[in-house]
RNA sequence: GCCACCUUAGCUCAGUUGGUUAGAGCAUCUGUUUUGUAAACAGAGGGUCGUCGGUUCGAAUCCGACAGGUGGCUCCA
C-alpha cells in the first residue's frame, strides 16, 4: 500500500514535469514556477508572458503530453552544486527558479524548513545539505525538482487536466500572477473515471443547487452579491440550528444580550479592528450628526461595553454573554461564494469574561458543547489549533500569546480531540481552536471556533475587583458553535444532501389527499391540526393531481414523512407513513393510529435523533 | 482585488459557419379527470437571449465595458 502511494506520488510529480515539458514545447520561452503534487493530482505554475493559456488549450497540451509519454524517455536524476544550478537558471531564462535557488542558498536548512513544502520544499534535495540540488531530465528538457519521479515518461497512469487558475508567485499578492494548471492523476483510467464520477455526484449535493431545488435561500441582483435571503423553509433551518446552539450554552450559564447593528467607528479603533480591517467595514453616514458609523463586523467590542457597564467583583465571574446576530463585512468580490462566504453573516456568538483560574473549566464547557452539537448533526470535524506566526499583524505581549497557545493545546489534549496545529491562522488578538468541516468536493471550512483573548480586555481596560480588593483584568473567551450560520448551512446542506433529520427538516410531515372530496379534506385538516398541536411542521397537498405525482413531489422535496389519506384511513383512523429512505426505522407495525404516529414523530424532533421510532 | 471561464423562459438546457415571427422538458395558469404510494390528458401564457455600447445591410451568435456567477489565488475579526 505504502509502495503504491509512493508510486502514485512519483507519478503525479512526473506528470507535473511532463506538463511543464509540453507547455515549454508549445510556448517556448515560458517561465516556470513550481509544480508540486497535491491531493488527487498535481499543478504547475507558469508565467507565459503575454500569452494567455486557457482551458481551450487543454486538448493541445494533453495531446503534447501524450506525445511525450509515448516517447518513453527516461527520467534521469542528477545533482548540481547550487551555484551551477543558479547559473543554469540564468542561462535558461528561468527567473523564478533562480529566485528560489538564491533563497535556498541564502536561507540554509533552518529557514527552508519553515517555508511551504509546495514551494521551496519541492526543489530541496531531501536530507542532504543545500549546497546541492537535484534535477530530472527527460530527453532535452531538464527541470529542477526534488522528485521522486517514475523511471520514464510512459509510466504515468491516467491523467486529465482540470482547470486553470491565477496564482500569485509564492502566494503573495504583491508578486506577479502566474497561471496555475491543475490536473488529476491516478494509477489507472478506471480510478480516474471513478474520481470524475465522484465529482459529478458531489455537484448534485452542492448547497447552491439544493438551495434552489429545496426552496431554501436566494440571492437577488437588486439586493446585492453576498447578501443571501432565506425563504420560509430556509429560515426554519436557521432558527432550529441557532436555537439548539443557544440551548447548549444557556444550559451552562450563558445569558442572551442584544446589541445594535451600527456603531461609531471609534469602538473599532479601540478594539484594534479598525486598523486591521478598516477597509472591509461598511460605512454608514449620519445625516443628523457628524459621527461616522459602521455596520458591525463582529460583536466582541460591544460585549465588552456590556461587561464594563456595571462594576464587577471576582464573585460575578465568569460572566457569559450570548448573541445570535448578523454582522456585515465588505469582502472583496472574488472572495464571495454561495453561502460559504457572504457579506451579511449571522454568528451564534458568545463571550466569556473570566478569571485566569476559570479558563480551563470554561474551555471544557465550550468544547463539550461543540462536541454535542457536531455529534447531533453527525459531522466529523477536524480540530485545528491556530497559532500566530512571526509576522507583525498580531497585538499583545508575546509571552501572553505563548501562554494562551499552550492553554488551548492543553484543553484540546484534555478533551481527547484529534487535532493539527497551524501557524499564521490565529486571530490578531489571540490563538484559536477551529473546528473544520469538509464540503462536498473536499474543501475545508472553519465552522465552530473557541478563542482565547488577552488583548481586548487590555485595550478596553476591562477590570474586576479581586478577593483582596485589588483591580484585576479578566480574560475573554470567544466562541461560536455554528460559526456563521450561513457557512454552517453551506456545509450542512452538502453533508446531508438536503435530507435533513426530522428536527431541522423545514417540512416534517406532508399529508397527501387521495381525492378532493369534502370528507377527505376534512380528515386531512384534522390530522394536520393534531400535528400542529404537537408542534410539528406539516403541510397538506390537496392538489388535483394523481397520488403518484404528489408522492413524487414529496420525495423530491425530501420530506421525512408522508401520509396518504383517503377512504381507508378515514374508516380505520390508522395511517401507513411513507418514510424517507435514509431514515433508519426500527422494525415496527406498518400502520398505526394517527395519534401514535404524530406523537412519535414529535418525540423524534424533540430529542433531535436521526432515527425513527415508528 | 487578481487570473481563467460562464450568463438564452421561474428551473434544466437546445439554438448549425452572423440571416425571417428564438425552441424543448419541467414548473405556472385553464379545462377534462377524482386519482391509493416516484410524473394523468389537452390547451394557454411566459424570453428586447445579463446590461450598456460598438462592428455589420443584418447580432443570442463577433468586439469592448460593466454587473452577476463558477473554479482558483490573495484575504477571512
Amino acid at each position: 500500500m505504502a509502495q503504491n502511494q509512493d508510486n502514485l506520488h512519483a507519478m503525479r510529480h512526473s506528470l507535473a514535469h511532463i506538463m511543464a515539458t509540453a507547455v515549454t514545447r508549445l510556448w517556448p520561452g515560458v517561465k516556470l514556477g513550481v509544480g508540486p503534487v497535491v491531493e488527487h493530482g498535481f499543478y504547475y505554475d507558469i508565467d507565459a508572458g503575454d500569452v494567455t493559456i486557457s482551458e481551450d488549450d487543454f486538448e493541445k497540451i494533453e495531446a503534447e503530453m501524450q506525445n511525450i509519454i509515448k516517447e518513453g524517455k527516461q527520467f534521469v536524476r542528477s545533482t548540481k552544486p547550487i551555484d551551477e544550478a543558479i547559473a543554469w537558471a540564468q542561462e535558461s531564462g528561468q527567473p523564478y527558479k533562480e529566485e528560489l535557488l538564491n533563497d535556498l542558498k541564502r536561507a540554509g536548512t533552518t529557514v527552508a524548513k519553515d517555508l511551504d513544502a509546495d514551494e521551496l520544499g519541492t526543489i530541496t534535495d531531501g536530507d542532504s545539505a543545500l549546497d546541492e540540488v537535484s534535477f530530472y531530465t527527460n530527453g532535452d528538457f531538464a527541470d529542477l525538482c526534488r522528485g521522486p519521479h517514475v523511471e520514464s515518461t510512459n509510466k504515468v497512469g491516467a491523467f486529465k487536466l482540470m482547470r486553470i487558475a491565477g496564482a500569485y508567485w509564492r502566494g503573495n499578492e504583491k508578486n506577479a500572477q502566474m497561471q496555475r494548471l491543475y490536473g488529476v492523476a491516478f494509477d489507472s483510467p478506471k480510478e480516474l473515471r471513478k474520481h470524475l464520477e465522484m465529482l459529478e455526484e458531489a455537484k448534485k449535493r452542492d448547497h447552491r443547487k439544493l438551495g434552489q431545488e429545496l426552496d431554501l435561500f436566494l440571492f437577488s441582483d437588486l439586493v446585492g452579491s453576498g447578501l443571501p435571503m432565506f425563504t420560509p423553509r430556509g429560515t426554519v433551518l436557521r432558527e432550529e440550528l441557532s436555537r439548539y446552539s443557544n440551548e447548549l450554552r444557556e444550559r451552562s450559564g450563558f445569558e442572551k444580550v442584544w446589541t445594535p447593528n451600527i456603531t461609531k467607528k471609534e469602538l473599532y479603533e479601540a478594539s484594534g479592528h479598525w486598523s486591521k480591517f478598516g477597509d472591509e467595514l461598511f460605512l454608514v453616514k449620519s445625516q443628523e450628526s457628524s459621527d461616522d458609523f459602521v455596520l458591525k463586523p463582529m460583536n466582541c467590542p460591544h460585549h465588552t461595553r456590556i461587561f464594563a457597564f456595571q462594576p464587577k467583583s471576582y464573585r460575578d465571574l465568569p460572566v457569559r454573554y450570548l448573541e445570535t446576530t448578523t454582522d456585515y463585512r465588505d469582502e472583496k468580490s472574488g472572495e464571495l461564494g454561495g453561502l460559504n462566504r457572504v457579506r451579511a453573516l449571522t454568528q451564534d456568538d458568545s463571550h466569556v469574561f473570566c478569571r485566569e483560574d476559570q479558563i480551563e473549566q470554561e474551555m471544557d464547557g465550550l468544547l463539550a458543547a461543540a462536541g454535542d452539537l457536531y455529534k447531533t448533526v453527525d459531522m466529523n470535524l477536524k480540530v485545528r489549533l491556530s497559532y500566530r506566526d512571526a509576522s507583525d499583524g498580531y497585538l499583545g505581549d508575546e509571552s501572553l500569546w505563548n501562554k494562551a497557545q499552550s492553554q488551548l493545546k492543553a484543553a484540546v489534549l484534555k478533551n481527547g480531540l484529534d487535532y493539527f496545529e497551524e501557524e499564521g491562522e490565529a486571530a490578531f488578538y489571540g490563538p484559536k481552536i477551529d473546528f473544520m468541516a469538509t464540503d462536498a468536493i473536499g474543501r475545508e471550512h472553519q465552522v465552530a471556533t473557541v478563542q482565547l483573548d488577552f488583548v481586548q480586555p487590555e485595550r478596553f481596560e476591562l477590570e474586576y475587583v479581586g478577593e483582596d480588593g485589588s483591580v484585576q483584568r479578566p480574560i475573554m473567551i470567544h466562541c461560536a458553535l455554528l460559526g456563521s450560520i450561513e457557512r454552517f448551512l453551506s456545509v450542512y446542506i452538502e453533508h446531508t444532501a438536503g435530507k435533513f433529520p426530522v428536527w431541522v427538516a423545514p417540512e416534517q410531515v406532508r399529508i397527501i389527499t387521495v381525492n378532493q372530496e369534502d370528507e377527505t379534506v376534512a380528515f386531512a385538516d384534522s390530522v394536520a391540526a393534531q400535528a400542529k398541536e404537537l408542534g410539528l411542521r406539516v403541510t397538506i397537498d390537496n392538489a388535483n393531481e394523481s397520488v403518484g405525482k404528489k408522492i413524487r413531489n414529496a420525495e423530491v422535496m425530501k420530506v421525512p414523512y408522508t401520509l396518504v389519506l383517503g377512504e381507508k384511513e378515514i374508516e380505520s383512523g390508522e395511517v401507513t407513513p411513507r418514510v424517507r429512505k435514509d431514515i433508519e426505522v426500527q422494525p415496527s407495525h406498518a400502520h398505526q393510529k394517527v395519534e401514535d404516529f404524530l406523537r412519535s414523530v414529535s418525540n423524534e424532533a424533540k430529542s433531535r435523533t436521526t432515527k425513527s421510532s415508528l
